[in-house]
DNA sequence: GATTGTGTTTTA
DNA sequence: AAAACACAATCC
């Protein structure tokens, strides 16, 4: 009887071998017995010879699937991704797959709720609705066309959906979704604009390469018209018959952008995000396989989707954070989308106007075909970025004088005006509020990282370690501390400062919940809010005309810490957001408040652009040994017991001694050392030969895998780490 | 002696 | 990861 390997979702680093009557082709699912239990997994092989050493295997229980679930393409991919990231097979086709397949599923589509009107709804004017907006505004939507009562959900409140059903103006009905086999027959590619010519040379170097393996990286400023190549490129890939697909960052996804792409070409566009039901999101996942959707536009996870006639990929915003899975499987889609396009031989576009440095890397040393856009459409003009020295400034709640003056004018002015803390990559370093000197390992001339619970200062970049100073090093002041302010502490502030004025805090508690961000937004563009609180959040895809004061806060974190990818983040920020500020006529003003108003990384930001910037970060990158010069893997643990952590790290660390290619540095607290009541350590393995690294840790694992106390401390490995928190 | 809790081992 | 297994502590 033929012998079926099999990836079982459990975590360990193998497949397991059963029976069967026949053959069965790889990437379709089965169930099967393990222990005492049945489980779903994924046929990787089928042979004569078994490797495991006893003659009574068990049987599979019963096959799921006629035809693969996963195409030989995408079990190599899989593959790949589970040597890569030397997680276990089993687990990344789990995590591959949308939620119901993995329970078990059928692959076959089934019914869906949906919303369309009624004969009295299809009648009924906005007039009758008296002044319930949201009502109007979806009745109209579904006069147009019908919608699933899900996609309805993500826009409206189900209250909306259901005075109107109440009314009878609208109806809800399921059905099996209709198969759109035909969309090549009504695309539409009449109208469309001139592109200019920098466009026009993008769009034609893309174009040329349908067909076969290529990727680029178009670098184009806000305003540039980025998605007008894409969507000329698109265009191309399209009348060929073939599919493409796009990634977006989690924020970006909404529900204008869809509508951008299904209006220029009259096609269905499948979107998979975050809150789809696992029944939405196998339907897209079974449409995109059968080729019947030519556009697929999702977040990170969709770079899974199948594609029976794949024609090219898009990752938008390359550069933003959430492409890289922060848990289990921690994969960054952006690469693994470089590896599809390798092995469905097609085009990948890598498109951002802050582009990361690594694919910047990747594009100048000829790795990607470099793409750039410095055209404006348009007379789009940007706040003016200026640093305001704060050294031996008082500050009230964070906030010097001079910004809080600033602050008062333009909400007289009745402008709106944003602060930001940036706390991405804080790592708090020793400085001295007097003179602004920051506390520097000697030996690597790097700042140290305060670590509070340890009382003491720690170098991050070779690990050596030394007592908090009470005095300045250089002007023997005494106000040495980490500057740090909370969001809440801020808008407190901010109440007693401006009274008058209404706030808003948007962080990614404030923004939690189905629509509160969507609902937050239409308030600040209602000017319902005159001041804007926020963190990350609020620098992605949206546009705020009405703002004309931004102020940076806690710049310094950023530029004094031991991530050193925080310089690079926070210059993607302060990019991302001029360009989403103020207006042609309206343009504004944008400060950075700092200790250290001369900092070169700093001042090549503001004179010379991000472009230029990134060029000098790259070669400070290649000076200090950092990626994408050297590549890097990180161990992690946590414990209870610091020591257990730091303990079972010097063992890792120690299956690396032999490697002469591998440095390691640490064990290291995190630069949160404690969260949760668990003390958190971090060993990094460094290499200059990727090669090399990804050798040294496929030898490595078995044995980690057997140490005494990977057991007891919880540990996880992170290849291409992007944060050290 | 049974019961409850904790850590270890196995899964083909 | 989940369940079984093994062993120790606890209770009536």
């Amino acid at each position: 009887m033929p012998i079926i390997r099999v990836a079982v979702p459990v975590p360990k680093r193998q497949f397991f071998e059963y029976q069967h009557t026949s053959a069965l082709e790889p990437g379709i699912r089965v169930r099967v017995p393990f222990g005492p239990r049945q489980l779903i997994g994924v046929v990787l092989d089928t042979t004569e010879q078994s490797l495991w050493q006893s003659d009574k295997l068990k049987s599979i229980s019963e096959v799921l699937d006629a035809t693969g679930v996963f195409s030989p393409i995408q079990l190599k991919l899989c593959q790949w991704l589970s040597q890569y990231y030397q997680h276990p097979i089993g687990d990344v086709l789990h995590s591959a797959m949308p939620v119901s397949l993995r329970k078990g599923g059928s692959s076959q589509p089934k019914p869906v709720s949906y919303l369309h009107v009624t004969d009295a709804g299809q009648r009924a004017t906005p007039e009758s609705l008296g002044k319930a907006r949201k009502q109007q505004q979806l009745l109209g939507q579904l006069q147009q066309s019908e919608a699933s009562y899900s996609s309805i959900l993500a826009q409206y409140a189900s209250t909306t959906v259901k005075a109107l059903i109440q009314k009878d103006l609208i109806t809800q009905v399921e059905r099996i979704p209709s198969l759109d086999t035909n969309w090549l027959t009504h695309l539409n590619i009449g109208d469309k604009p001139i592109p200019n010519v920098e466009q026009a040379i993008a769009i034609s170097q893309i174009t040329s390469k349908i067909g076969q393996y290529a990727s680029f990286l178009i670098e184009g400023v806000t305003g540039s018209g980025k998605t007008e190549v894409y969507l000329q490129a698109i265009e191309s890939v399209l009348t060929q018959g073939k599919q493409v697909l796009i990634l977006v960052p989690e924020i970006g996804l909404t529900p204008q952008t869809v509508q951008r792409f299904a209006e220029r070409f009259n096609v269905p566009v499948g979107i998979l995000h975050s809150n789809l039901t696992d029944n939405e999101r196998v339907l897209v996942w079974q449409q995109s396989n059968a080729g019947q959707l030519p556009i697929i536009i999702g977040t990170r996870s969709a770079i899974f989707t199948p594609m029976s006639r794949p024609g090219m990929l898009i990752v938008d915003e390359e550069h933003d954070s959430s492409y890289k899975q922060q848990d289990g499987l921690r994969y960054h889609a952006r690469d693994l989308a470089v590896m599809r396009a390798v092995q469905e031989n097609i085009p990948l576009v890598l498109g951002s106007a802050t582009p990361a440095l690594e694919s910047l890397n990747n594009a100048l040393n000829g790795k990607y075909q470099h793409l750039i856009l410095n055209e404006r459409a348009g007379n789009a003009s940007h706040p003016k970025q200026q640093v305001l020295d704060i050294r031996n400034q008082p500050l009230e709640y964070g906030l010097s004088k001079g910004i809080i003056e600033r602050i008062g004018q333009h909400l007289a002015q009745e402008s709106q005006v944003m602060l930001f803390i940036n706390r991405r990559g804080y790592a708090p370093a020793l400085m001295c509020h007097t003179c602004g000197h920051v506390e520097q390992c000697p030996g690597c001339n790097k700042p140290y990282t305060l670590h509070k619970q340890l009382y003491k200062l720690q170098c991050h970049h070779c690990g050596s370690a030394k007592a908090i100073p009470k005095r300045c090093q250089s002007c023997h002041g005494t106000e040495l501390g980490a500057m740090g302010i909370g969001t809440e502490q801020l808008e407190q502030g901010l109440q007693q400062l401006f009274p008058q004025y209404t706030s808003v805090r948007i962080d990614s508690d404030s923004a939690r919940g189905k629509n509160r961000l969507n609902d937050m937004l239409d308030k600040i563009n209602r000017n319902e809010y005159q001041i804007l609180i926020g963190t990350q959040i609020l620098s992605k895809g949206h546009h705020f005309p009405n703002v004309t004061l931004v102020v940076i806060l806690e710049v310094d974190g950023a530029l004094f810490s031991a991530d050193y990818r925080a310089a690079e983040h926070l210059a993607q920020l302060v990019t991302q957001l001029a360009g989403r500020a103020g207006r042609a006529e309206k343009p504004g003003e944008m400060w950075l408040q700092t200790h250290d108003p001369s900092h070169p990384l700093l001042q090549d930001l503001l004179n010379n652009g991000y472009s230029h910037f990134a060029r000098y970060a790259l070669l400070e990158r290649q000076h200090a040994m950092l990626p994408p010069h050297t590549y890097q893997a990180l161990f992690r643990a946590q414990s209870s017991d610091a020591r257990l952590a730091n303990q079972l790290l010097m063992d890792i660390s120690s299956q690396f001694s032999y490697s002469k290619h591998v440095q390691c540095i640490g064990p290291l607290p995190a630069l949160m050392e404690k969260r949760q009541g668990k003390f958190r350590m971090q060993l990094v393995l460094m290499s200059n030969n990727r090669a090399a690294l990804q050798h040294a840790l496929a030898q490595a694992m078995p044995n980690i895998e057997q140490l005494p106390l990977a057991t007891k401390v919880r540990w996880a490995l992170d290849v291409d780490p992007q944060d050290f928190m």
